[in-house]
RNA sequence: GCGGCGGUGAUGGAAUGGUAGACAUGGCGGCCUCAAAAGCCGCUGUCCCUCGGGGACGUGUGGGUUCGAAUCCCACCCGCCGUACCA
């Protein structure tokens, strides 16, 4: 007869089977059902449903999956639902390709995900499972957009905005990488246009302050802080005599004013041809301004472009100096940051320099080191305490930063300034001209102008239509049916808007969703939310650090607001997870021919295995390489232990996995190994290093198996032990092993507890160093005092040996850990 | 430029001021077998010596703090990620 081999072709149905007809995994919202237990909200970012899962998914979920478990088994009352984000645009340029309908791609994907998720035994509530494309969700996308209308926290203008020509749509300015469309690679262009917008930038402030009081990783805030861009400065004001007009410029240094030598208009500005008009040159400035127009941003965003622009032929005047300035429109001043306007300070910014340079424009030293050399050939940019103005008027002499305020403080009583804050951030623009994803709930009157669609009447559905290809405006619009509808008000003729949200909206609210998420009533209980939220650990990847996380934190700031949710910010920590990269190192791309599916791993290895073997292969924050051999080894573990598990339950009768009362050396070291593990996997779960938690139950394993005649009891006890600290990363097996050995299941159990008397043996190993050298090692008694260590540690034969007759200084001691003796 | 993260054996990595290299892969040797696969056991940082033992060196580089530093501090080098005519 052959000895029997681990299946987990055979185990892991056979629990699936059980979770799924029993419910496992689902939980009531009723904080009663909690018996008091604290709540815990575990979520990974839900994927988007495009062909069959991949490798990174595997990983996102196995991670989630285990703290989900923990949680549970810590005695926590744990929320981990799953959901699809199923608008966008791989779905759609699929249809065009293929003419197959979005929905029934989309749904197709879908089924994979949810057969995939059941094969890896994700314990995921089921009972609460939604997908953004559907009518019952995206009816609340539709409300809380009506939401942010009434607030005018949504809005259209129009405004310069990013438009793709592949993908003949608009984008937000998060999606627009290096200036080409992140989804498409093609090179975007700018165009006028009136689009949606969500007035984002209200929260600016907000968004960045309350960084400082969330869980996050240190380089996902500095993203955001970044991406936000807040900078303190002035806004002063430029008069221009000839046409009466006052420009404001936006500046971080108003302590140079005194060195701004011209005055720079961006080619967007709109008083560039009103300021052109008549000039002789006028035909050149208006050719310049195209051009720029024109210009992709790519080319225009250059880094060593050489700079160029064209006098406007006019003067406005320095406040400060009262001096005449030449103005020039130049492409390097844009319009969507500041006020679209700048002046030039060629000695104290390097572009104004480079600019001063190419149009031979003066350039005043206004700040100076107190010692040292001024940089030859380049702007002086340094702003420290340790510089004063020159040539400032009655401010020369005041060291920079003092000049700054004292300049301010002028401006301001002057009229002709005050301190003034600038963020990079813009204004998140929503409307997309394509036709999978949520449709915009607003109507078009003759009459009435813009009405939004009265609450009764969501959700707007998304029409069939025949043709998805995108002709500079939204398929929808060719829908007449749809399109074409009474206005809510005055029952006249009026017609529906049709660009369609951008996917983001649909991701930026799903979290509240899932708490309450088969409410037809409202999009959500608010008693209910404020039960679940915030989320206690997300987890996805870092990819989505500015987009998704900044919209989401802005929904629920402005959700907030409107008193519908009872807290600031979605999500209490954040873990981004590193890629799993393919079997050469490189990034998996079809191309590359690298690309490891789970499925096929899955099948031969099982899934315990395969989950076991991507949280072990290294901290589950960095990217690692896949490896075969490495996941064989996982994969050897899981088999050991399987057999320690047959072997020691079949010999059990009646079965039962208690902890000895007496124990002879050998169980005692099983035993006492199985507390260090409890301990150490204990940490590694809840520091998340799930890698060093793996190789604490493998340890133990092999401890195990170190002592074949140890106590059976004792072996039984350990390899339990073993299973049910696996649980989390390997339900499976671990239920399986646990089962085996004493009859129950794993999942009802509590988490174990390290007894801290098994932590430590009656002897250790102390460690016994010659100056900071370690030169011997002897056996001590834990606990023994420390004059007692230092007479082992100075009788030791290593550290006599070095001693050599020379004076002991000083002997340091570290109770159960070593000695060091200090000699000269 | 600015911001963030990192640099440890052949490889992935471990070590939260106290024995550097846990655990695993790979490699080498052995057991089992007619043989192979599977399985099991042992060794495996570098160099040196008088080799059943012992010593020196060793965590990117150079300094510092400390009885003791991969870990803390300073300077530098290298790599990765994000961002960038943002005034």
């Amino acid at each position: 007869m052959p000895p029997p081999r681990y299946e987990p072709g055979t185990i892991e149905p056979k629990w699936q089977e059980i979770w799924s007809r029993e419910r496992t995994w689902e939980v009531a919202n009723d904080p009663a059902d909690a018996h008091g237990a604290e709540k815990s909200y575990v979520l990974e970012m839900l994927p988007y449903p495009s062909g069959e899962p991949h490798i990174g998914h595997l990983k996102n979920y196995a991670l989630g999956d285990a703290i989900a478990h923990f949680h549970r088994r810590t005695g926590r009352h744990v929320l981990h639902p799953m959901g699809y984000d199923a608008f966008g645009l791989p779905a759609e340029n699929h249809a065009i390709k293929t003419g197959v309908h979005p929905r029934k791609s989309t749904d197709e994907s879908i089924a994979a995900f949810q057969q995939a998720f059941r094969s890896w035994g994700i314990s995921i509530d089921w009972s609460r499972e939604l997908a953004t494309h559907e009518p019952e969700y995206y009816r609340w996308t539709q409300w809380i957009f009506l939401k942010l209308f009434e607030r005018d926290l949504a809005y259209r203008k129009e405004a310069a905005v990013k438009w793709c020509p592949f993908d003949q749509t608009v984008l937000a300015n998060e999606q627009v990488i290096d200036g080409r469309c992140e989804r498409c690679g093609n090179e975007v262009e700018a165009r006028q246009l009136e689009q949606w917008f969500f007035r984002i930038t209200d929260y600016a402030d907000r968004l960045l302050d309350e960084l400082d009081h969330i869980e996050w990783p240190e380089h996902v805030k500095a993203m955001q802080r970044n991406w936000i861009g807040r900078s303190e400065g002035a806004e002063v004001v430029f008069r221009c005599e000839e046409l009466n007009i006052d420009y404001p410029v936006f500046t971080t240094r108003p302590d140079t004013l005194f060195g701004a030598t011209f005055f720079v208009m961006a080619p967007e500005h709109p008083d560039v041809f009103r300021l052109a008009q008549g000039r002789a040159n006028e035909d050149e400035i208006h050719h310049y301004v195209n051009r720029s127009l024109t210009e992709s941003l790519e080319e225009r965003g250059a880094q060593d472009k050489p700079k160029t622009g064209v006098a406007l032929g006019r003067t406005v005047t320095n406040p400060m100096t009262g001096e005449q300035i030449p103005m020039f429109v130049s492409d390097y001043v844009l319009m969507e940051y500041g006020t679209g306007a700048v002046m030039g300070v060629p000695a104290h910014d390097q572009r104004d320099y480079e600019f001063a340079q190419a149009f031979d424009l003066e350039i005043r030293q206004v700040v100076a080191p107190e010692e040292g050399e001024l940089p030859e050939g380049q702007a002086f940019l340094a702003h420290t305490e340790n510089e004063r103005l020159i040539n400032s008027g009655e401010f020369t002499g005041l060291p920079a930063n003092e000049g700054m305020q004292a300049i301010v403080d002028w401006l301001d009583r002057e009229g002709k300034g005050h301190a003034s804050v600038s963020f990079r951030l813009r204004d998140w623009l929503v409307s997309r001209q394509r036709y999978w994803g949520c449709p915009i709930p607003i109507i078009y009157c003759e009459d009435c102008g813009m009405v939004p669609v009265p609450e009764a009447d969501l959700p707007v559905r998304l029409p069939d239509v025949e043709d998805y290809q995108p002709k500079g405006k939204s398929p929808l619009a060719a829908a007449e049916d749809w399109v074409n509808v009474r206005c809510p008000n005055c029952r006249g003729r009026a017609r529906r808007e049709t660009d369609t949200m951008d996917t983001f909206v649909d991701s930026s609210w799903y979290f509240l969703r899932y708490c309450d998420a088969r409410d037809d009533e409202a999009a959500w209980d608010r008693k209910i939310v404020d039960y679940w939220m915030q989320v206690d650990q997300y987890i996805g990847g870092v990819e989505h650090a500015i987009l998704h996380l900044m919209y989401a934190r802005f929904f629920v700031k402005a959700l907030a607001d409107m008193g519908l949710l009872g807290f600031q910010e979605p999500f209490r920590a954040l873990f981004t997870q590193g890629m799993i990269l393919g079997p050469d190192g490189q990034k998996m791309s079809k191309s590359r021919g690298n690309v490891i599916s789970p499925t096929p791993i899955v099948e031969r290895y099982g899934a315990d295995a395969a989950r076991c073997y991507i949280l072990f292969i290294g901290p589950p924050d960095q990217d690692a390489a896949w490896s075969e051999s490495s996941l064989n080894g996982v994969h050897t573990f899981l088999s050991r232990l399987w057999r320690l598990g047959d072997e020691l339950g079949s010999s059990s009768d009646p079965p039962g996995a208690e902890q000895p009362e007496s124990a002879d050396a050998d169980a005692l070291a099983v035993i006492r190994k199985a507390h260090w593990a409890i301990e150490k996997v204990t940490d590694g779960l809840s520091r998340l290093t799930l890698n060093t938690a793996i190789s604490a139950v493998m340890e133990l394993r092999n401890e195990i198996s170190r002592h074949p005649d140890a106590d059976p009891a004792a072996r039984r006890f350990a390899t339990a032990t073993a299973a049910s600290l696996l649980f989390p990363f390997a339900p499976h097996i671990a239920s399986e092993v646990y089962e085996l050995l004493t009859g129950r299941r794993v999942w009802e159990e509590p988490w174990p507890d390290a007894d801290p008397a098994m932590l430590q043996a009656e002897t250790f190993e102390l460690v016994c160093q010659v100056n900071g050298k370690v030169r011997d090692r002897v056996t001590a008694p834990t606990g023994a005092p420390r004059e007692l260590l230092e007479q082992l540690a100075l009788e030791s034969r290593g550290v006599k040996a070095h001693l050599d007759g020379r004076e002991v200084v000083k002997v340091v001691v570290v109770p159960d850990k070593l000695v060091n003796v200090v000699i000269r």
